[in-house]
DNA sequence: TATTGTTATACTCTATAACTATA
DNA sequence: TATAGTTATAGAGTATAACAATA
């Protein structure tokens, strides 16, 4: 077991449990994984149908579904693009917004407990080597 | 921003990063997440229908038909328990543990370029904090 | 009665293929 | 022709409720 190998165990472990704590906070709001997930990134900004499918790795028709679902539960809304008739583009609601606010909070809740088993001078080292390991560079 | 939030933020865009890794392998190889978490327990132990279900945090009648499909693949195989005739366990079959182990080296080869952006004492301390954090206790 | 597992049902998630509308 | 998005279809993943078999 070399020092890669471990560090990537911890990693793919510590990827299982966070998402479980994900998708459990995700499920008492009747929203998926991927949900969760739309809702974080439209929290600060409008984006095509293409873009959030490409950035999540799913085909457009999929979004195409997760977006039915969600603007029928009145979470975003969808509005032609102007300038080029065949984009549309994708908002989150009030109610959406407010719904991502809160499912943070209990992120952050639910996450509390493990991470405050370190140290903030621990906290700011895992910050900075997971950054490092998750940037795209 | 607290150093805890940073920390937070960074786990769950890592989370995010290696489930991406994950799913994209498990796809190349018709497996969801979930069946690929499946073998990977029964790499080295078998386990009752009951006791898979919870640990993935999965109801069991879910668990019936993951392992339906698997089996219908050859992967793995249910055997009565002589002593208890309610429970059944489940075990890999050699081809099962054969695709788990190439998924595992894909998953190695996958993660090695994100996790060799660091040195070997920052991946024994990344795998030290994670092993903290991830630690049910 | 309680536990283990399966089955029936209904919904979401997902991709592929075919389609419409716009460029 | 190419691009953006939707729809039709099919299969996997998921939970709830009802069930059968065993304890």
């Amino acid at each position: 077991m070399t020092a890669a190998d471990d560090a990537m165990d911890a990693l793919v472990r510590t990827t299982f449990e966070v998402t479980g704590v994900l998708t459990r906070i995700g499920a008492a709001h009747d929203m998926s994984l991927t949900q969760l997930r739309v809702l974080g990134i439209l929290r600060d900004r409008r984006a095509r149908v293409t873009d959030l499918a490409a950035y999540l790795g799913l085909d457009k028709s999929t979004m195409s579904g997760l977006i039915d679902r969600a603007q029928r539960r009145g979470l975003l809304t969808r509005a032609k693009n102007l300038e080029d008739g065949r984009v549309v583009e994708v908002y989150a609601t009030p109610a959406g917004l407010e719904l991502a606010q809160r499912v943070e909070d209990e992120i952050r809740r639910a996450l509390a407990p493990a991470v405050g088993r370190l140290a903030p001078e621990q906290l700011d080292r895992l910050a900075g080597l997971l950054d490092v390991v998750s940037s795209r560079s």
